[in-house]
DNA sequence: ACTGGTACCTAGTGTTACTTTGTAGTGGTA
DNA sequence: TACCACTACAAAGTAACACTAGGTACCAGT
């Protein structure tokens, strides 16, 4: 994977995450299966049970431990009250940045090598 | 500014100065500014320098040094084709985070598209 | 001479995603 | 029983990058 993308998922991922629990809890292994299957292909175990870690100890989430029949048990993530006012920032910042940056791409969209001044 | 958007910077910074490179050259004071101007308005100035220090080392610009009236020379940086090509690939890293991103944005919006996949 | 604005530079810090490795439980197979 | 594959989580160390907090240098107005 592009060094390009392991920098761009820094601060979002934790994002992404927090909106996979909005829609329903879930435990670590799943998710990272969730996301490679969303074509984030190369995203590591460890990245994933690590920023659960963070965000457990931020109070953002709640935790079950429920017993499993093919391994030992899972830690079952659901979003809190916190997690959902996070998840609500994350939308704020996130939109803010994507206008920008979307606006960016619109003025630079055909001068890529033919540079012309804009106003 | 959150810590939220300082991380969302990071991988993503680096694109945004490099579109605006490619609209016109442009030196680290001007950018800052502009930058602050567009709605960054935090964004530190030893960010942007340290930024164009290494785009400039790995031959993303070429670097021109002009004269000022109001204070040490400047210097101007103007993207070449290497710059272009990985700003290229900014554009594809950005569009397909952007896309998962505005997907999940969406379905919990509505919150009646959950993935779904169960042991 | 002093202050403020312009313009650039650098060392050190904190956060985060990645890599690697380790720990455990369950079920299947020889 | 012993071993292996899969599931599930955890921790130590590394790399990248935005930020903090300074510093250097040059000029104009007071």
């Amino acid at each position: 994977m592009g060094k390009q993308e392991t920098e761009m998922l820094k601060g979002t991922l934790e994002g992404i995450v927090l909106a996979i629990l909005s829609g329903r809890p879930a435990y670590g292994y799943e998710i990272t299966s969730w996301l490679r299957d969303q074509g984030f292909s190369d995203i590591a175990e460890g990245t994933v049970y690590a920023l659960l870690v963070r965000v457990e100890q931020r109070g953002l989430v709640d935790v079950e431990k429920v017993p499993s029949e093919k391994g030992p048990p899972r830690k079952v993530y659901s979003l809190n009250q916190r997690g959902t006012d996070q998840l609500a920032e994350f939308w704020s910042s996130w939109s803010f940045l994507a206008e920008r940056i979307e606006q960016l791409h619109r003025e630079h969209a055909d001068n890529s090598d033919n540079p012309q001044e804009e106003d």
